[in-house]
DNA sequence: CTGAAAGCGCTTACAG
DNA sequence: CTGAAAGCGCTTACAG
């Protein structure tokens, strides 16, 4: 296997044309000598080498992802549907992974910037100042899944996290449950925020009194879920619901309630934020609060290629925020004096 | 905010020094008017762009990596593995998803050619021949997972296939189980062959037959998963225990054997290649062959380092095999009589 | 259609 | 330590 670094020149010098002809073929553009031209580059193994182009060019046709958790199965699923667009737009991807960092953010998305012709980012942070400072380098930076302060001067795209948090709640009141409890997600995140807030709202318009034990902050991973379920279990009056406000926390408080030995839905009613594959086949089934990751991916997606490509330079944000859905399984108790209520109204 | 294109002429300018001042200060090299060149950096919101030093320097410091399913959690933790020895080399990493199609993968690694040092690559089928391309550019390529037909010619990481499904037909086998069923992946990809031939092989040592039947070939999806339980349960005889040859497809047939109401493991008994979230929260446990995922990405991103940094031009290549262990859990029935049997002997 | 030539923004041997 | 200058491999207005 031959290592030789072959250039554009050495396939005009050997096709008997100019650079400027081998490039016009490369751009797909017809020229007279296209036989030999395609020889040359066969037999030389030539690649044109894309930085070279970017520097003349003046872009990169790169773009950056910067998620807080890979391995969540709703990030892996944005990704997709960032990915399709992408793909149809002929930019190419560069993904990182912040694992829930602010620290590792910072450093991943210093290092990107100059790479990159725009950043997708879900910030690990609402304090984050990385989407300005990427922004007034000229970097293009679309927002999506959390925000930051100062997400007026973005393009974004995101869930309603605090309507679908107050459906959750509601969907757990109405049930008739009652002494309640929530996993949190950080509080400086945007969803961790936001569906605190949802949740409490809820309780609170029903005149419903969440006990401060029975709040716990934890830190959207499936060890932190475990551990506040623990705490949870571990509390002199069990809950009798819990509302889980991601997807890894849900199966993490699963993972401890089966150890326990814990009954759901009888003793205890659970709620998750965010579908997960197994939700439906666990029993019982986990109701979740769902949402569209691949379509809010591909809209994120769509945003930045209407900025790079379609030079969108409108400073009107467009900023778009997707509905979520109650998907209702079996982990939600309903309560028999509730239930002959709604008997007796039907 | 500004988006002006600032180079690092502009800031020499501004701090009154020459360009290669300006370079230097940005190598981490002491340069006398250190102060001046950082306050013009931060005036003009210097960023230098990485494509012109590549191009002056020959080489992106970026790895492309191809995926057969990004959304497989088994990949997922590879990346995760890959990306953190990259990133302590300061390479960046470019992400692909074939999603199991060849016409995908083949588009998208001609695609990364230009852009890359290095291709990290799980080919989509043996019979690839994008490796050897991209080889014969120059371009430094690992495969991880899966190999292709020459793979003698490339670094890799695998794990032993073949070992581990003989361990899953054998802890069937002498779970005292008959009518054995594989589910297995495609023929044509290294995990897809191996896990059949290590199942039929240990099958064949231990004088069992494997009707037609019960040999599924699927495509390592949920959904292909799911239709072949269903398949498997429309047989006159339902088989007594089904291995299943990657996470994906255990949980589709999961799925299928839930919503048909069949016992787990009083009716049929399950083993799945690959552990995945939730397979001991899912009731019963399942049974499963793990791997080292993280790892295996971690030592694939160590041969490209190799390559990439420390020179390593040997033609020697280096080969790891690692080696898989069996998880048990609760969904392998052992038979009574041979417990007995067992009993007798201890 | 074609080729000669300039230039994108960096880095680095060179001379001082 | 410093600056002037060359050059990495492409693309494209320019003139023919």
């Amino acid at each position: 296997l031959e290592t030789t670094t072959t250039t554009i020149r050495e396939v005009a010098r050997r096709a008997n044309v100019s650079t400027a002809t081998v490039s016009r073929y490369l751009a797909g553009r017809p020229i007279r000598n296209r036989e030999a031209v395609e020889a040359a580059i066969a037999e030389c193994n030539f690649v044109p080498r894309r930085y070279a182009r970017s520097l003349r060019l003046g872009r990169s046709d790169m773009v950056g992802v910067v998620v807080p958790d890979l391995t969540n199965p709703y990030f892996a699923a944005l990704m997709i549907g960032i990915e399709t667009v992408m793909k149809a737009a002929d930019l190419k991807l560069l993904w990182v992974n912040a694992a829930e960092s602010q620290t590792i953010e910072r450093e991943a998305l210093s290092a990107l910037l100059g790479y990159v012709d725009g950043l997708i980012i879900a910030p690990v942070c609402e304090t984050d100042d990385l989407p300005e400072l990427a922004a007034r380098t000229g970097t293009k930076v679309v927002l999506v899944d959390r925000l930051v302060h100062g997400s007026r001067h973005f393009d974004w795209v995101t869930v309603d996290n605090f309507a679908g948090s107050h459906m959750a709640a509601m969907h757990l009141i109405r049930a008739g449950l009652t002494n309640l409890a929530i996993i949190a997600g950080p509080l400086d995140s945007t969803p961790g925020r936001e569906r605190l807030e949802g949740f409490l709202s809820a309780c609170n318009e029903e005149a419903i009194t969440v006990h401060p034990d029975n709040i716990i902050i934890a830190d959207f991973s499936e060890s932190g879920g475990y551990t506040a379920m623990a705490r949870l279990l571990l509390t002199l009056k069990l809950p009798g619901a819990v509302f889980c406000c991601n997807n890894l926390m849900t199966i993490g408080a699963l993972r401890c309630i089966n150890e326990k030995g814990v009954d759901i839905p009888g003793e205890i009613s659970i709620v998750g934020f965010d579908d997960f594959p197994l939700a439906d086949v666990v029993k019982p089934g986990i109701t979740v609060i769902s949402r569209p990751a691949e379509e809010q991916g591909k809209l994120a997606g769509h945003l930045m290629v209407e900025r790079l490509r379609r030079g969108n330079t409108s400073t009107e944000k467009r900023q778009i925020t997707l509905p979520t859905t109650l998907v209702s399984r079996g982990s939600v108790r309903t309560c028999p004096t509730h239930v002959s209520r709604v008997d007796k109204r039907a």
